[in-house]
DNA sequence: GTCTATAACGAGATAGAC
DNA sequence: GTCTATCTCGTTATAGAC
């Protein structure tokens, strides 16, 4: 029985990753807003309704997708930031942003499913959030190692903002400083906006050097953060 | 014979927007990727090859209406550049970056077509340019007036930067320091990124307060691109 | 219980004849 | 411009194989 139950999920995993390819593929070629799963199942020698075995609806595969992309994603920032272990939490930065970008140009169709226009009609549950939360958290660990080092210089914040801060520190790393925390926020969605930039062409013509363009941006946004680079190198 | 060419170029008119209005509420109901030109005849009432008549094909629809929000933007940025006249360079950049927030997300689906996601299969054409660079060439019109006002602090480049920012300076503004130019660029960029994160639903939960979350975002973004703020209100 | 296949629904797109 | 015949889609009900 054991063995059978096995085999029974063994196929099964292999069943669902190949319609999870088949849409990766899909939604290459035609977007998301018209990801088909009658196509998927054509495309596999399938019959629509057996789709149905794996994934309820048409929105449950999309938000398989989402949650892979962003485990995907996820994974090569960590593992960037596994690498850069020992590195001063500003290099540590850099080099996750680095990880992010180029993810995001060797992923062009995920990274749009993920952070590009929403898919009309289709709303994200909150069981995504765990997998996109990785990379923030992620910036959030080198923003607290820098803390600890004494190596953050914390930005002053004007009053108006102080208590949005104080809110969003409580609820993301109640042991950073407010203004951290509030410049760590800022900075995370100015990395995608310098990625998507890139990525979705605005930069045609504009930015030829983009890696070099990209790394300074990087740089720039680190510092904003209130990470010191070390003193022999840069800053 | 004048009257009548007259009221023929009027209906023209009248038509071609009246296209235009249908298929932008399409855009907000289906996306851009199913922007079909049967459907817009269909709640006109009309045939959809009578469509052709005034769009030669769906990409030269999408492209008029790209054209249209690029316009529709770049006109709500320069009337808030226009009305912050005398302010400090400074200022001025602040109200083009709430204008431009504002204008998405009052048009989000407009947004989305010409900062999100790619529509598959469409490319723009060259004839978008001038209209999506006018809230770039307001930005470089911003620092341009700091500079020759001696309220341009021009930041440090590292030396591979430094070829890249001087072919992006040749080409967008030959009289600024390529330094500025690049810090430009890169904070053109990263205010998409905050626009985008609002808009697309990535500030969920962790951004409440989310114009002055913006206001202090677009302070530092002017910051960083070497605008000093009068003495005695800010910096 | 787990799966696939057949058939069907209502809705919408599409192609071509007229 | 109109009509129709034939596609697509997501989804469900049902029946039968393993």
């Amino acid at each position: 029985m054991a063995t059978a139950e096995g085999a029974r999920a063994r196929a099964r995993i292999e069943v669902t990753a190949a319609i999870k390819d088949e849409a990766r593929r899909q939604l290459a070629a035609e977007g998301a807003a018209r990801l088909s799963l009658r196509a998927v199942a054509r495309e596999l020698g399938m019959v629509s309704s057996a789709l149905y075995r794996y994934f309820p609806s048409r929105d449950d595969l999309l938000t398989a997708l989402i949650i892979d992309a962003y485990d995907s994603l996820g994974e090569s920032a960590e593992a960037a930031h596994a690498k850069s272990a020992g590195a001063a939490p500003a290099r540590r930065w850099v080099a996750v942003c680095e990880a992010v970008r180029e993810w995001a140009l060797t992923h062009p169709h995920e990274y749009a499913l993920i952070y590009g226009s929403p898919v009309p009609g289709y709303s994200a549950p909150e069981t995504t959030v765990p997998a996109a939360a990785r990379v923030g958290l992620l910036l959030i660990g080198i923003v607290r190692e820098a803390h600890r080092g004494r190596g953050l210089a914390v930005a002053k914040l004007p009053a108006e903002l102080e208590p949005e801060a104080r809110r969003m520190a409580a609820d993301l790393a109640p042991d950073l400083p407010p203004g951290a925390v509030a410049a760590l926020v800022a900075a995370w969605a100015q990395l995608y906006g310098l990625v998507g930039f890139e990525l979705f062409g605005q930069f045609h013509k504009v930015v030829e050097d983009r890696p070099e363009f990209f790394r300074h941006a990087a740089d720039r946004l680190a510092h904003g953060v209130g990470l010191v680079f070390p003193r022999a190198e840069a800053d």
